[in-house]
DNA sequence: GTCTATAAGTAGATAGAC
DNA sequence: GTCTATCTACTTATAGAC
């Protein structure tokens, strides 16, 4: 199927989203301008409105792209073990998947507040639906008498917290492989929860 | 000694640094306009420009003077036992402190990147002096034997970004006291680094 | 699909009256 | 010290030519 001279819709709207994630990443939602993302790019500004009706929507869509592929990879690499199995893979998981995408883990942490009430809806439940799935693991070996959690929910926070510290300070030209770091970050979690 | 009829400075100045703490921390330092923070504090844009050069130096004199208290506070309290007595102090001390200033820690973790360069240096500095005080404490027990640390840059990174999460999720009407969260994180950190 | 041009509004910062 | 008024530049988004 020929397209029309001058379509390049299958080309352009790809860069325009990583010239968002980029920039966003870098300067903040706020601070940049649909004219440095077309810059980016190497269009006109107002070319982008082939590809996102608003500003708001093309930060809106990389959160919530990113969030359901977390859901969905966390879940294709879900192990169906004992507790203990299931939360050495989540933990790795977690921290390979974030350090392979820094700058949209960025994004979906420090943006929230440029979202309106109803995209943060949105965001906020697949993020506590994510959450979840550690606490699901949590719960199981606590009543398995394998952990000893005083507080699943907080332990889950605090568990989250720490491991996606690592996308803070992490940089592949380090001395540490991800591999290295998940290593790490497991040891302490393990024996942060283990009974 | 009288002051000019009119003359508020003594007064002013706070409100316009609370103004721009409460909202650079709700917003967003890029998304809050001097015209805003004007209307917060009850004057006319122009008139802000009598307590700030410019905006830049708002958020820099806020994050600047967060960290100096930081610090200063965390030398203050800081026991000079045995490495886990020194340990449970730090713990302790940093979730109370930062759970009393939600806004100021909020702003010192997410604008880094609106600081200019130079503002930034020093503000990386300063973080940086603190997490030295932790990892001082790691480094003395792991050499005493009481603690089982494989890295102890990692370890300061992971226990202070798990600690500074519960500002993320904590709410004082919530079910726990800042001494309860105190009481669960430092279990969680006591038994991740212990021997 | 991309361009140029433009509308309509807001930004940070300054000048000068009071 | 605060006000009003203003400068210059930039903002998101749209209209219409090609």
């Amino acid at each position: 199927m020929a397209r029309t001279a001058g379509s390049h819709s299958d080309i352009t709207g790809p860069k325009v989203a990583d010239a968002a994630l980029r920039l966003f990443a870098r300067h903040g939602y706020a601070a940049v301008s649909m004219r440095q993302i077309a810059a980016e790019v190497g269009v006109q500004a107002g070319a982008l409105y082939n590809y996102t009706p608003d500003k708001q929507s093309l930060l809106f869509d990389l959160m919530r792209g990113h969030m359901d592929e977390l859901i969905a990879a966390s879940d294709a690499q879900g192990s169906t073990g004992a507790p203990r199995d299931r939360l050495e893979a989540f933990v790795r998981f977690h921290i390979l998947f974030h350090l392979a995408r820094p700058d949209a883990v960025f994004i979906s942490y420090m943006e929230l507040r440029n979202l309106t009430p109803e995209n943060f809806t949105v965001i906020e439940g697949l993020r506590r639906s994510y959450e979840d799935r550690l606490e699901t693991i949590l719960k199981a070996g606590t009543d398995a008498g394998v952990f000893a959690v005083a507080d699943t929910k907080i332990t889950t926070l605090a568990i989250i917290a720490m491991l996606t510290g690592v996308t803070t300070w992490y940089r592949a030209s380090g001395r540490l492989s991800s591999e290295g770091v998940a290593e790490l970050y497991w040891d302490m979690v393990r024996r942060a929860v283990n009974a």
